[in-house]
DNA sequence: AATGATTACAACCGCCTCACG
DNA sequence: TCGTGAGGCGGTTGTAATCAT
């Protein structure tokens, strides 16, 4: 089925929303809400469609939304985010609150892959045998995956990065990134992520290996997938029991109600994918899903 | 100061999914 | 079951701002 794009329609218009639209959409939205997007341009006396309107207030115009750069710890979130989920941008950004996916989208794209590209083509970095990137952080032992395969991320447009020079204000790129130079791009050490509980119960046995996560294959999807099952809740009881015996009980409530657990499979997948990271354990811990 | 290159980000486009009749 | 409309998502583009030469 093929449809004409809604903002094909005569009369609307296009391009850099004004404030006095900008004032018009809020104030329509704040009185009446949205709940119909197509309806509201119309309602609303804006000679927008509705699709605009809804990227507008979505991305620009909510009130709860945080301008501003992004911090070094959202920048890290994003990119363990985007290692475990790929481009799933909606889901990234509804784990960073106050950020649109728009908005982690340009970053990453602006920012954060050009720099993991920048690191990952240098010769003579260490890596996998799989060719995954890893980025050493600040504290020398804290190792964060960059790029996973299953991922299915961003790098494949083949854009060389720009042989720009630096410039003040700027985040350096030198062929073996300082300790600080990495730090721009991961500098988390004191807050309450992911990584630091890997930190935590994981970092004292990696200390000097690149490999700071478990490797993970396809296989983990692969099995997951095929069971087939995308209704049914994943239980606690569909993983391996020397991996539950891995995984303090505490730490299932908590993720369970960080990812409104077994709602569907894909967030079951995420669930337990993190609490895999989480408990660094060993890939073959987890073999089957219910 | 002029100009071309690069970056940052708002906005658009097309496709997909889902609800509903 | 199928067609349709609407919302949502990810990829891409347009352009203003910034920087280097």
């Amino acid at each position: 089925m093929v449809r004409a794009p809604c903002c094909d329609k005569m009369g609307m218009k296009k391009g850099p929303w004004t404030p006095q639209e900008d004032q018009i959409l809020i104030s329509y939205v704040q009185k009446y809400g949205h709940a119909n997007w197509r309806a509201l341009p119309r309602q609303a006396g804006l000679s927008r469609c509705g699709k605009s309107c809804r990227l507008r207030w979505i991305n620009y115009l909510r009130p709860d939304i945080k301008r501003g750069n992004f911090t070094s710890e959202e920048e890290e979130t994003i990119i363990n985010l985007h290692e475990m989920l790929g481009n799933r941008w909606s889901a990234i950004a509804a784990r960073l609150p106050g950020r649109t996916d728009n908005e982690i989208k340009n970053v990453w794209h602006t920012h954060l892959k050009k720099r993991l590209k920048q690191y990952q083509t240098k010769p003579g970095t260490k890596q996998n045998t799989k060719s995954k990137p890893k980025i050493k952080c600040e504290s020398s032992d804290n190792i964060v995956p960059i790029q996973s395969e299953f991922g299915n991320s961003s790098s494949s447009t083949g854009n060389d990065i720009p042989a720009r020079t630096e410039t003040p204000g700027q985040t350096p790129m030198s062929p073996q990134p300082s300790s600080s130079e990495i730090s721009s791009i991961t500098n988390a050490t004191t807050t309450t992520t992911d990584r630091e509980v890997n930190n935590t119960d994981v970092k004292a046995e990696n200390m000097d290996s690149w490999e700071y996560f478990p490797e993970i294959d396809e296989s983990f999807w692969s099995d997951a997938m095929s069971s087939d099952n995308s209704s049914a809740p994943l239980t606690f009881e569909g993983v391996s029991d020397e991996f539950q015996s891995q995984v303090p009980s505490s730490s299932v409530d908590a993720m369970e109600t960080d990812y409104g657990y077994g709602q569907n499979l894909d967030d079951a997948m995420e669930f337990w994918y993190d609490l895999f990271i989480k408990a660094g354990g060993e890939q073959e811990l987890i073999t089957e899903f219910h």
